[in-house]
DNA sequence: CGCTTTTTTGACCGTCATCAACACCCGTGG
DNA sequence: CCACGGGTGTTGATGACGGTCAAAAAAGCG
């Protein structure tokens, strides 16, 4: 029962049904661990991760995972499925401040403040570890590199929203979602995936709401950047063709 | 002899002749502990921090503490003066990513990295308390409530950042400067300094810089709401007059 | 004081937002 | 199975906001 001593519940503990939860296989065998994990731990690490028992379950489509205000009391590993973390304004105004995919952690921001700064909402069915608070301090006191792994997160997060921040204050549409087609490129990539056949999950808007821009100037730009010859588009499906003159303007 | 044990030098390490440097008053009686430091420490944790004996030093208006690319050694609190954090781009377009203050932490970009993602340039003549990493480390582990302090450091730092990110994609000209100079006078209210009289020690360019926005657009801003009886101008000394129509247009 | 840098202001232009219409895709239910 | 409907995506016409270029005024600084 891993929220029996805490009284208020945040989104996800509201939201997920007890048995959708389970224990999850163990971390040593965990298809995500070279991506949430330090590199190079031992034998002896590997056995106190699987000591953890961390939970996993899943989320629908289109759920919060937790929203803007909720108590923070847990980092979250995804491992199957894509993320988008949203500051609504007072206005209703949205912005997107990133889109989380498989492997990458969920949850910390938050840590250190009692309460979450985002929504994070699946955009589409997904699959997560949870990773509680007491247990990542516990791992972080027990495995050295552990500690070190999570300023990392953190300052990995702080260098990805300064890149952000570059986009947004000063490149053109053009140069927005070209770094957006490449930044997605990349990292699927680095996930064993094709980088040149995208499956984008989420809509033309959201990508607006990420970039700065409305969905009529995405639609637009990934319609030129197909007329030039740089990328196929058939709906979500994105096919990248000429890297090269994605880049390079 | 701070330096002895590491090769190469930081930006500053160069840049600062030896006099310059100096042993710092204790942090006991430092101007900026309640900004730097974590609140409620004890006598004892207090008498730790003295024997640190932390290294402060100056700086020049326009010069540089570290650069991009820069091996991380050190962490600064700014005793006095201010200064900008900038990301410079292969075409010499610059986004600031901030601004800091008395009493700002500089230099966490790069912690657990191994190298500095900005640069860090002196908006005027500025006074530095220098903080190696090892004595960080130290800290961490002989005073409690230090180590959680970090983890609020960079925790701020990602929420700051996430919220340039909502200022830079959904934001109109008009607002990201009424935000600008609340944001300001917040600080110097936070400070003990007047919150209406706010001396800028920027350009109208680097403002820019940071709004994702053009010097004119800028200084056409801050015309138009002096125009509005919204604020006093008079070239880098500013009034705020009216904030309730700073913050609601 | 004289020079450079910074700031202001004007006229004009381009990029992207807005408004609108239509095509498309996909799941739902008849 | 197909028809329907709502959300999503594309494309066009138009305009506003902020960028660009230029020149003069003001403020720093040696």
């Amino acid at each position: 029962m891993p929220f029996a001593e805490s009284p208020a519940l945040t989104t996800i503990e509201r939201t997920i049904p007890h048995k959708a939860r389970s224990a999850a296989k163990n971390c040593t065998h965990c298809a995500i661990r070279h991506i949430c994990m330090p590199m190079g731990l031992s034998d002896e690490d590997f056995s106190k991760l699987d000591a953890m028992n961390f939970t996993s379950f899943k989320i629908h489509r289109g759920d919060a995972l937790y929203r803007a205000g909720d108590p923070f009391r847990s980092i979250y590993a995804i491992k199957a499925g894509s993320f988008k973390t949203v500051v609504v304004l007072s206005d209703g105004r949205e912005q997107i401040i990133g889109f989380q995919l498989v492997g990458d952690p969920l949850g910390m921001d938050g840590l250190s403040h009692e309460h979450h700064i985002y929504d994070a909402i699946a955009l589409e069915d997904s699959l997560l570890c949870m990773i509680p608070l007491h247990k990542l301090e516990q791992l972080c006191r027990d495995i050295k590199p552990m500690q070190r792994h999570v300023y990392r997160w953190m300052c990995a997060e702080i260098a990805r929203e300064a890149a952000m921040i570059t986009l947004l204050g000063s490149m053109s549409a053009e140069e927005r979602v070209s770094s957006f087609l490449l930044n997605i490129s990349q990292r699927m990539l680095a996930r064993g995936r094709s980088p040149t056949d995208l499956k984008l999950h989420m809509t033309r808007e959201e990508i607006g709401h990420y970039l700065g821009l409305k969905l009529e100037t995405v639609s637009r730009t990934l319609s030129r950047f197909r007329d030039e010859q740089r990328i196929g588009v058939r709906g979500k499906t994105i096919r990248i063709i000429d890297v090269e003159r994605l880049q390079h303007p």
